[in-house]
DNA sequence: ATGTGTTAAAATATCGACAATATCTAATTA
DNA sequence: TAATTAGATATTGTCGATATTTTAACACAT
């Protein structure tokens, strides 16, 4: 059902990087992709011929995996790729407002010149490959660079664990976002959107920079739950 | 080094618990207790052999300890208790205050009468305890009621996830505790610090509450820091 | 027919041995 | 002393065998 991913293997250019860890990595791109739907049993058997690996590395994987939330183990019963339903799309994008909002007052609180121009770095960035990337293919490295931006707002929180949290609630929208059968986001708003919250946060003005940050993650859970076909 | 734990094995009456789990939860265990100190290079060979499993469960358990913050794991280098230090203590109460605050208001705002008889349940039964129990011994069932308190206060902010990081960081701070050489408590003004948190709560006096329930963060905090023999 | 139990098949969980890799230690050499 | 190399040690990965559990099929009784 799944395959694909047995393509590359090779790619890795650290070398010294375990087997069990880039099976890790590419089961979670394969479930935050949509490519593994919620639900989905995930077994054994098919898993270890699908990424051609062992036992071992495998179920370090799924373990690692279940831990942090993408899949669900059931005591003798497996693993499967945890569900996905707009109830729990509505509680994450609420923890995540919640989350956001302390990381972002903080950070704003005890920013200082190298938070303003990390933000301004990743708006750039981010801009530049927006203008130039195709809207429709929401490439890896245009969610790379979505991703570093969201970070960098949130950088001089002072806590790392905080920032984790951020980060793991940051991929699981991710992955409603590619269940959604409509991808398109509201075309050029977005990067308006950015530069407006940027401007707010180098203003020093946390309760626009709030409003305006948690507002873009309404709308766009708004629009997730509009085109998302779940239970 | 550690021992302990090859005392059971049969105690379960759950029956249909996998080997994995099982030592995942005495691994967890001891290293809450504080009986694996932070640092202590986690050797597979000895750990089957203190534990009595094998490899594949054995490495499963301290998979998940790592994606859950326990142990730390270095690719290629296996695992090992993850560090304690002050600063990590302090970030871990800036979290927890930062998470708290929140489930706790929220809470607040949406409790009903099963919130309310949860938390005057919870703080019975611990005081009770307290009051019997012996005080230099942190029995497991008084730290257990202790998390139920703990939970109760916190389980109506309506976010699962947020209710799975505050647990998190209560383990974390756990472990603090029994790293302390002196684990004392100020004697019996704990008591009476639950029940004001109740009332404040029952009266749906929010600022209260949350004052009450931080201010109890940080000055055991603070008792913690003075008592750890940490770099 | 519906529900219940029994049995067979499939899948998971575990173990142990061995091979391959990487890391660490320490002796040798320049 | 510093760098290199060789051996020892530990982790990681593979494979196959086995035990336990879950699932599914099927016959039987109500």
């Amino acid at each position: 059902m799944n395959s694909t991913s047995q393509t590359d293997n090779s790619s890795s250019t650290t070398g010294n990087e375990t087997l069990a860890s880039s099976v890790y990595d590419e089961l979670k791109e394969d479930i935050l992709a949509g490519k593994l739907k919620p639900g989905y049993k995930l077994r054994l058997q098919a898993l270890k011929v699908d990424y051609n690996v062992g036992n071992s590395p495998l179920r370090e994987a799924l373990n690692r995996l279940s831990a942090n939330g993408m899949v669900v183990r059931e005591e003798n019963k497996g693993f499967r790729v945890s569900s996905a339903t707009v109830t729990e799309l509505e509680e994450l994008i609420r923890t995540r407002c919640w989350l956001e909002e302390i990381a972002l007052r903080e950070s704003i609180r005890n920013g200082d010149d190298a938070y303003d121009e990390r933000i301004v770095l990743a708006v750039h960035r981010l801009s530049k490959v927006m203008t130039t990337d195709d809207k429709k293919a929401p490439s890896t490295m245009q969610e790379n660079l979505h991703r570093e931006f969201h970070q960098s707002l949130l950088s001089a929180c002072n806590s790392t664990i905080l920032l984790g949290y951020c980060a793991q609630l940051h991929e699981q929208t991710l992955r409603y976002r590619n269940l959604a059968e409509v991808v398109e986001y509201r075309e050029g708003h977005e990067g308006q959107e950015h530069r407006d919250i940027r401007d707010a946060i180098l203003e020093r003005n946390a309760d626009k920079a709030v409003e305006l940050l948690l507002r873009h993650y309404r709308v766009t859970a708004d629009i997730l739950i509009a085109n998302q076909s779940l239970t």
